[in-house]
DNA sequence: CCGGACTCCTGGTTGC
DNA sequence: TGCAACCAGGAGTCCG
C-alpha cells in the first residue's frame, strides 16, 4: 500500500518531467477516480487542460500538481472522442506557447490532487504507450522533454484526482496546501514537523498508539505497514494506551517511525508483486527489509518467537507479543 | 472524544 | 478447467 515513501518516490520520479510542462489532453476512462473531484468529468477535464504545472508537492500520503492560472480561451472540448476501451470523457486544449515557467508553487490557486489510496499508481510514459487500468490519462507537453504521458492507474479505485483550491495553512507562515489536505498533519520527515506538537497531542489522546499512528491529523504518511514496521523497533504494542506512554517512550516511537519511513524511501518504497511501481514502472525493495508487516508464523528478528497476525481496525496488525506487550506504563 | 460499523472497489488468488 | 468466494485496506461518514 503506498504510504510516505512510496508516495514521495513518486513525487520525486514526476517532479522534473512535470515542472514546468503543460496539460496536452485529459481523458477520463473511469469517473470513480475523481470521487474526490468536486464537478463532473467535463469539469476536471475543463479545468486542467491548457494548464502549466509548476512543480509536485506531497505531504503525508497526498500528492499534487500546483496548476499555472488559467490563460487560454475556453477549450475546445471532445466528449467521447476517439477514447479506447471504456473511454467516455476526453479534451484537447491548444498546446499553451505563453507559459512561462514558474518554479514552486507560490500564487498558485488551483493545483491537481493525487492520492493513491490502496493500488493507484502514476506511471510516466512515452505518448504512445497505454497501461492495463488506466483510469485517468494526463498527456503533457514539456520544454525539455517533449511529449509525456501520465498514466494513472488504479486497479482497487480507492485512489483520486481532483482539481482542488489551494488554501493558506495554518501551520506554517505563507504556505499553501489544496483543501482536501488541508486537514492533514505534516509528516514525520517534514523539517516543519513539530515534535512537541506531537508528543503534546499523542498524550493527550486516549485511544490505542496504533490508532493514533494512523491517525493522519496527529502525523501523516504512515499507514498500516509502517505503522507495525515502527511499533515492533520501538517494542511497543498495537494497543498500548497513547496515555501510558512516557515522554521517552513516544520520543522513541517518532524516532523509530522516522527511521522506518527513512530506510524505506532510501529503498525505494516497499512492494509486493506490482501493486506499488514507482513511475518507470519498477518495485521498491523494502519489503525485503520487513521484521513485521505480513511476517505471522516466521521468527522475530529479535528474540525468534513467531510474529503474529491479529485483526485490528479492519485491517492486519503484525507483532511479535513477547517483544510488544501491553503494560501499565512504558 | 472515542470507536465500531459501514462504504467505496476489483484483480489475483484460493478452494472446491 | 471453471467458477465463486475470498482478500487487501486508506479515508470519510455515520452513529451510539
Amino acid at each position: 500500500m503506498p504510504e510516505l515513501p512510496e508516495v514521495e518516490v513518486v513525487r520525486a520520479g514526476l517532479e522534473p518531467a512535470v515542472t514546468g510542462a503543460t496539460v496536452h489532453a485529459v481523458t477520463v476512462f473511469d469517473e470513480r477516480s475523481l470521487r474526490r473531484h468536486d464537478g463532473p468529468s467535463e469539469d476536471f477535464v475543463d479545468r486542467l487542460a491548457g494548464r502549466g504545472i509548476l512543480s509536485a508537492e506531497r505531504r503525508g500520503k497526498f500528492l499534487w500538481l500546483p496548476l499555472a492560472p488559467a490563460v487560454l480561451p475556453p477549450k475546445t472540448k471532445e466528449i467521447g472522442a476517439d477514447i479506447p476501451e471504456k473511454g467516455r470523457f476526453g479534451a484537447v486544449a491548444p498546446q499553451s506557447p505563453s507559459f512561462s515557467e514558474t518554479p514552486g508553487d507560490s500564487g498558485a490557486a488551483e493545483a491537481l490532487v493525487v492520492h493513491l489510496g490502496m493500488s493507484g499508481q502514476v506511471l510516466l510514459r512515452d505518448r504512445d504507450t497505454d497501461d492495463r487500468l488506466t483510469r485517468i490519462r494526463l498527456d503533457i507537453d514539456h520544454p525539455q522533454h517533449g511529449p509525456l504521458r501520465l498514466n494513472f492507474v488504479d486497479q482497487r479505485i480507492f485512489g483520486s484526482m481532483a482539481v482542488d483550491t489551494m488554501l493558506p495553512t495554518a501551520d506554517v507562515p505563507g504556505g499553501r496546501v489544496p483543501s482536501q489536505v488541508a486537514h492533514i498533519a505534516r509528516d514525520p520527515l517534514d523539517p516543519a514537523f513539530d515534535d512537541r506538537r506531537f508528543y503534546a497531542r499523542l498524550a493527550a489522546r486516549n485511544t490505542g498508539v496504533k490508532r493514533a499512528l494512523l491517525d493522519q491529523t496527529l502525523l501523516s504518511g504512515v499507514g498500516n505497514i509502517y505503522a507495525d514496521e515502527a511499533l515492533w523497533a520501538a517494542r511497543i504494542h498495537y494497543a498500548q494506551p497513547t496515555g501510558s506512554l512516557s515522554r521517552a517512550r513516544a520520543k522513541l516511537l517518532l524516532a523509530e517511525v522516522r527511521l522506518v519511513l527513512a530506510k524505506a524511501l532510501g529503498e525505494g518504497g516497499t512492494s509486493f508483486d506490482a501493486q506499488y511501481v514507482n513511475v518507470n514502472g519498477a518495485s521498491g525493495y523494502f519489503s525485503h527489509s520487513l521484521n513485521a508487516y505480513g511476517q505471522q508464523g516466521t521468527p522475530c528478528a529479535r528474540c525468534g518467537r513467531p510474529i503474529v497476525r491479529e485483526s485490528f481496525m479492519n485491517r492486519g496488525s503484525h507483532f511479535c507479543p513477547f517483544c510488544q506487550r501491553i503494560r501499565g506504563q512504558v
